[in-house]
RNA sequence: GGGGCGGUAGCUCAAUGGUAGAGCAGUAGCCUUUUAAGCUAUUGGUUCCGGGUUCGAGUCCCGGCCACCCCA
């Protein structure tokens, strides 16, 4: 969806990317190929805490083998000198565990049920008092009562509470079960029952310690409250904080939503290159990277559109794709320089087409995953403080009577230097707008500032001057516009969705005309594309993380990535 | 890029320029249905880093790093 307010607004940002490798990228997170449990890194020297050597050995093995060695033993911060008697403590329980043979850290550990759905089925009547469970998870929080210990466990389905008594686990048992520290993993054979207090739990008849953490969590109760901490080491946010936790698995459940919505349409999802020879389909800056066997540069992509349109070209009628978008722009607390981006063209629709299918697709996610259709934000006293209401029909506006409403009806009637004399005097843009801004732009100026911001309710703008948008079509009742709109929810642009531009002449003097002979080269092979002919189409593009934000009530684009962007430390 | 606010124990936070504290967590005890369990005792600090002012700096000044907010 290329646009001219796409362009960068901040340099500050580039460079400090540009030439990083991809081969600089942190090894992701394991799994064990045994059984898929995840497996901590720490897991390899647990056994036998020596010193280590300070640089890894060389190893004899090929390099996927040697990296991956690498990723998993020899992570930097692995037993850094910053030990503090927590961490001291925690190791000499370890190593007293091992002095008994017992290996704190399993394969495997059959459940039958998670913690919170053998609470709820508990408290259903489902289960009855006495029936059996096999249960795991981290310990949360503890009560010491001498010879018998409470204990909360709790894995993604929720909190159960287990009981255990030194007659029951015996002598042996019992102080093995002793060593169990906060936020370890263990696996519990018990029976369910209820406690005098009313409290669901799990008789403890046998367990097994998993994994043990050799570092503390973060307070049970308070909380991580340390923004940076919490993003940069997100697992200690989503281990202390359950409605962060909840943030990201309702937006798995949104992008669930979304596929099957498509789907269920007929959609063909596909996939489509990262690495582009030519960054396309937004004016934004892109990061560069190279190619070492062929040789060449390639830029990771800022938008989905030019490849979908060859696959339009290719006969695929109706597709989406679900992808990372990277601009090479500033951070802020809409921007992230890697981005989810929904785009989905239908051919032989047209914007109208595709405002039904954004709305469509909006209110059937917000029913199915918030349960409503009227969002609501909440302050920390339970005020609500904004209500985003999407009940259908959407409002619809042209974008110039909007302009008109908050600049003047004689806005577009007067002269580009009026124009000019009015946002930055009489609205009080002087700071917002560039003096090489041109006439479009200052009124684009006008509706980003003063208008996109009211709209907190689902509107679609429509008709947006043709110099906005080359990759859409003309508007057939006014020629000084194209066929496009802007859904704005939130007081942002949520998804924007055109009839798009299948004249390749037409598109190429378009292209020509945007790129300003500059910064952008034409891709030509896509022109090529459109020469053997594209079905008229609409599509849609739909920043998957603003949606999420407002879905799920976050003011900030850090609030729905799991790892946000961050300087590295 | 500019402005603002901040960085203190594992976590959440205090501390007029004058001995760095509390709660939770931890440790050692007591307690076999507790639940933010309780009771007793107790450990724990390069106050982000580097300079400076001062008899004395967590605090004031300068520089840097990191994060968040606002603006561009």
């Amino acid at each position: 969806m290329l646009r001219r307010r796409d362009l960068p607004s901040d340099a500050a940002g580039i460079g400090r990317m540009m030439g990083r490798r991809c081969s600089d990228r942190p090894t992701s997170n394991r799994r064990s190929a045994v059984d898929g449990l995840p497996q901590f890194c720490i897991v390899h020297f647990a056994v036998s805490p020596a010193p280590l050597p300070t640089r890894p050995p060389a190893h004899p093995l090929s390099h996927r083998h040697s990296t991956r060695f690498l990723g998993l033993c020899f992570s930097p911060r692995l037993f850094m000198d910053d030990t503090n008697a927590l961490i001291e403590q925690r190791r000499s329980k370890l190593a007293s565990l091992q002095s008994k043979g017992i290996d704190p850290f399993k394969n495997k550990f059959k459940t039958d049920i998670g913690c919170g759905e053998a609470r709820e089925k508990f408290e259903k009547g489902e289960f009855a008092e006495g029936h059996a469970v096999a249960i795991a998870g981290r310990i949360s929080s503890h009560r010491d009562m001498g010879k018998s210990q409470f204990l909360d466990l709790k894995d993604v389905s929720g909190r159960i509470q287990i009981y255990a008594q030194k007659q029951t686990l015996g002598d042996e048992g019992f102080e093995i079960f002793k060593h169990l520290d906060l936020a370890d993993f263990i696996g519990v054979k018990g029976t369910l029952f209820k406690t005098r207090a009313g409290e669901i739990s799990v008789k403890v008849e046998s367990f097994t310690i998993l994994a043990k953490a050799l570092r503390p969590p973060p307070a049970k109760w308070e909380g991580l409250a340390d923004t940076e901490i919490r993003y940069r080491q997100r697992y200690l946010d989503l281990i202390a904080n359950d409605d962060v936790k909840n943030v990201f698995l309702k937006r798995s459940a949104i992008v669930h939503e979304i596929r099957s919505f498509f789907h269920g349409r007929g959609y063909v999802e596909v996939e489509t290159p990262a690495m582009q020879p030519i960054p396309g389909g937004a004016a934004a800056a892109p990061f560069k990277t190279f190619h070492n066997a062929l040789g060449c540069e390639f830029y990771l992509r800022i938008a989905l559109e030019l490849y979908h349109k060859r696959l339009l070209v290719g006969g695929i009628n109706k597709l989406f794709e679900i992808g990372k978008n990277f601009r090479n722009e500033g951070l802020s607390r809409r921007h992230n320089p890697e981005f989810t981006m929904l785009e989905a063209y239908e051919a032989f629709g047209d914007y109208e087409t595709m405002m039904e299918t954004v709305q469509s697709l909006i209110c059937g996610i917000a029913q199915k995953v918030m349960g409503t259709l009227v969002i609501e934000t909440k302050n920390a006293e339970g005020i609500v403080t904004k209500t985003i209401d999407l009940t259908p029909n959407w409002r619809r506006a042209k974008y110039k009577d909007l302009v008109r409403s908050v600049a003047g009806q004689d806005w577009f009637d007067v002269s580009s230097e009026e124009r000019r004399r009015r946002a930055t005097e009489d609205l009080k843009l002087g700071g917002d707008i560039a003096a090489a801004y041109t006439d479009f732009e200052v009124t684009g100026a006008v509706f980003e500032k003063l208008i996109e911001p009211t709209l907190i309710n689902p509107t679609f703008v429509t008709h947006l001057p043709k110099e906005l948008v080359p990759l859409a079509k003309i508007s057939a009742d006014d020629p000084t516009t194209v066929e496009v709109f802007e859904c704005c929810i939130n007081g942002q642009e949520i998804s924007p969705g055109y009839t798009e531009q299948n004249d390749p002449i037409a598109q190429r003097q378009a292209l020509e005309h945007q790129a300003g002979g500059e910064q952008q080269k034409l891709d030509e092979d896509f022109l090529v594309a459109l020469e053997h002919g594209m079905p008229p189409a609409g599509g849609i593009g739909i920043g998957i993380d603003r949606l999420c934000m407002m879905l799920l009530g976050q003011e900030s684009i850090r609030d729905v990535i799991l790892f946000p962007q961050m300087r590295p430390k």
